[in-house]
DNA sequence: TATATAAATGCGAATATTTTGCAAATATAT
DNA sequence: ATATATTTGCAAAATATTCGCATTTATATA
């Protein structure tokens, strides 16, 4: 329950805040700000849906990421959360099921930081723009 | 050599992207278009900056990075480059010298593509937000 | 359940990064 | 040395994102 996701990190649980996760979690794929403002079935300021998902962000709840076409991407992270790989030429994107080494302990040991969330994205090359 | 890393990408040598390189490795840590302007001893357009930076990066001689703040990091990246963690409420940020594993090559047969870089980021909260 | 405090929202406008078109200059290939 | 392709500067435009403030809504405490 979106609910309870949300109210778990100590947010508030407003409705604004559920609508946009359960836009997120409805879709598949990243979606820009316009395209959960379109999503939504409510009217929502954009204010309101950046301020949201920084905190939902900050606390894990929402992967965002940066395909470098400046604009913002965000994903509902459930227990899992899924990386991309972007064609720098044609701007493709899909997505990949690895893999990269999600036990951050060690660091968070060193540094002595909570870690809450993070971004990992590959960049190069499709088949066809080789 | 600057100019043998440049040449060996396929990429035109010039003038401007030595120094832009020159500078990146100069200097230590991820620097903005703005830094970099003023880091250069020469005069260079910003859209040239951008323009060189984004061959640069995309060929894998520059990494390229995000750290939330509304604006793009660039770091220069000989045979190493790392990585960084960065506090969600202070903006504070570190390097760190792990660890991800950047054997992408399972994920280019998968894929197809050809990778040349990533970006890979740590955020959370440093000791004192906690 | 009612009340006080804290946090979220909408509105409007501002900020500032990044992109783009075009002509001139420079690099590359033959 | 010449032709072609690429890069650069200039100036302007596009547009994602942020901010302040008043109002509404959520949370905590009695």
């Amino acid at each position: 329950m979106y609910r309870d996701i949300i109210k778990n990190k100590g947010l508030s649980v407003t409705e604004k805040r559920i609508s946009i996760l359960q836009t997120l979690d409805t879709n598949t794929g990243p979606m820009t700000i316009e395209m959960i403002k379109e999503g939504l079935g409510v009217s929502m300021d954009t204010s309101t849906i950046y301020r949201s998902l920084k905190k939902l962000v900050d606390h894990g709840v929402v992967y965002q990421t940066d395909f470098r076409d400046g604009v913002s991407y965000f994903e509902f992270q459930g227990d899992h959360h899924h990386h991309h790989i972007i064609c720098t030429q044609c701007k493709a994107r899909e997505s990949i099921d690895i893999c990269i080494d999600h036990d951050f302990s060690n660091i968070q040991m060193k540094t002595g930081y909570t870690i809450t969330n993070h971004i990992f994205e590959l960049f190069g090359l499709c088949e066809n723009c080789s």
